[in-house]
DNA sequence: AAAAAAC
């Protein structure tokens, strides 16, 4: 189905038209006419699959069609992390810059001038407001953002959200707003505790449900058994052997990354960090550099895992197996974006194949597992079956729960 | 046992 025939506002349309975007994606095939319509909506789904838009979209044609002025603010969606809140927002000036529709993404770590802005925008009106919840409550706390008349609430990445300890923060914030709205609430998984969350904010909602839990087809998967001390001489040998101008690294420690950015550099690899641990300004950086092909290795934690879209990312390598079985598929996922293909290679120590057997479990599927290359000798022996340190010797006696 | 997010 085109656009045109979702009956979206002319302006919009010219915005898709100037960017060559035609065809709807299943989630926004379904999702567009239900919001326009004025439904709450449950999205199962995840970035990559048109998400974002399917939601930006619905809100601009009525903004749009309205003739909704920004002397207030219209819409809020909020979302886990700062470069999420910073490429939903850059995404909607895209589409919108034939509507007049006005936003502002509103993220902590910034300075002075920043925060006066945003308060200027809270408080003048934006038509769209995107943020990480501890900041949009701060400024809501100050009193000066225009909510009165919110149409609409967004709640992307609700899972995650959850996990990080945000229920508190979301239903905050829902305090400042009219009871009276329209609630979109998408989320890469469905369990109990986000149905009860939209069974709580939710009025009546439609669903949608474009999850994939498996990996996107193209991505080629690979194993490696690999201690610790073989890593950074595997890595090597793949770039050696693998024309990879972009890779991203992912680890699940901040130390880790750094400690794995200063090794590959002092190979005179071209690889920098990015965690929470760097400034926003530095991070914001970085990545941007990334995403311009001015740096050709990423190492990173989970905190760009989801959501963020950075196109030709033509290898993952997971330096350890994620906590979070869902982390795998949001890892993996960062390449073979759009029509490109792309490689997946997981380092798994005797640590991490209890992790990476769930993983699999997850997937339904098998990943195949190699040696790391002969001159970094063997690797460790694999046994699906093995829970690695998970019953080594040490906490035989601890009590209580453990999860 | 981790990451992320407010000053």
């Amino acid at each position: 189905m085109t656009f045109a025939e979702l009956n979206l506002h002319e302006d919009v349309l010219a915005g898709l038209d100037a960017i060559g975007f035609e065809k709807a994606t299943p989630i926004q095939e379904i999702a567009i006419p239900s919001i326009i319509e004025g439904k709450d909506l449950i999205g199962c789904a995840q970035t990559g699959t048109g998400k974002t838009a399917a939601f930006l979209l619905p809100l601009m044609h009525k903004i749009c069609a309205q003739k909704i002025e920004d002397d207030h603010i219209n819409s809020i969606i909020i979302c886990p992390t700062r470069e999420l809140a910073i490429q939903i927002d850059q995404q909607l000036q895209g589409l919108s810059y034939f509507t007049g529709v006005s936003s502002i993404a509103i993220y902590g770590g910034g300075d002075g001038d920043s925060f006066t802005q945003e308060k200027r925008a809270l408080s003048q009106g934006a038509h769209i407001v995107v943020g990480t919840p501890g900041k949009l409550i701060s400024h809501l706390n100050l009193g000066y953002a225009n909510v009165k008349q919110v149409q609409n609430l967004v709640l992307d990445e609700a899972d995650r959200m959850l996990d990080m300890g945000f229920l508190d923060d979301i239903k905050k914030i829902i305090s400042f707003l009219p009871k009276k709205r329209q609630n979109l609430l998408f989320s890469a998984t469905m369990p109990p505790k986000i149905r009860s969350l939209a069974k709580e904010i939710l009025t009546d909602p439609k669903e949608v449900n474009i999850s994939i839990s498996k990996p996107a087809e193209r991505v080629t998967q690979v194993a490696v058994l690999a201690h610790d001390s073989q890593k950074i001489e595997t890595i090597k040998h793949l770039l050696r052997y693998n024309d990879v101008p972009s890779l991203i690294i992912f680890a699940s420690t901040k130390l880790k990354v750094r400690e794995i950015t200063k090794a590959l550099r002092k190979e005179g690899l071209d690889a920098k960090e990015i965690s929470s641990d760097l400034e926003q300004k530095e991070r914001e950086d970085i990545l941007r550099q990334f995403k311009n092909r001015k740096l050709q290795m990423l190492v990173a934690t989970d905190v760009i895992s989801r959501g963020i879209d950075i196109d030709n990312i033509d290898m993952v390598i997971n330096y350890d197996a994620p906590n979070d079985p869902e982390d795998y598929i949001h890892r993996i996922g960062r390449t073979a974006r759009a029509a490109s293909e792309g490689e997946a290679v997981t380092f798994i120590n005797e640590d991490d194949m209890y992790k990476f057997a769930r993983i699999e479990q997850m997937m339904e599927m098998e990943v195949r597992k190699i040696q790391p290359p002969e001159h970094v000798g063997p690797g460790p022996e694999y046994n699906p079956k093995s829970r690695g340190n998970q019953r080594g010797g040490r906490k035989p006696f601890r009590k209580g729960k453990r999860r």
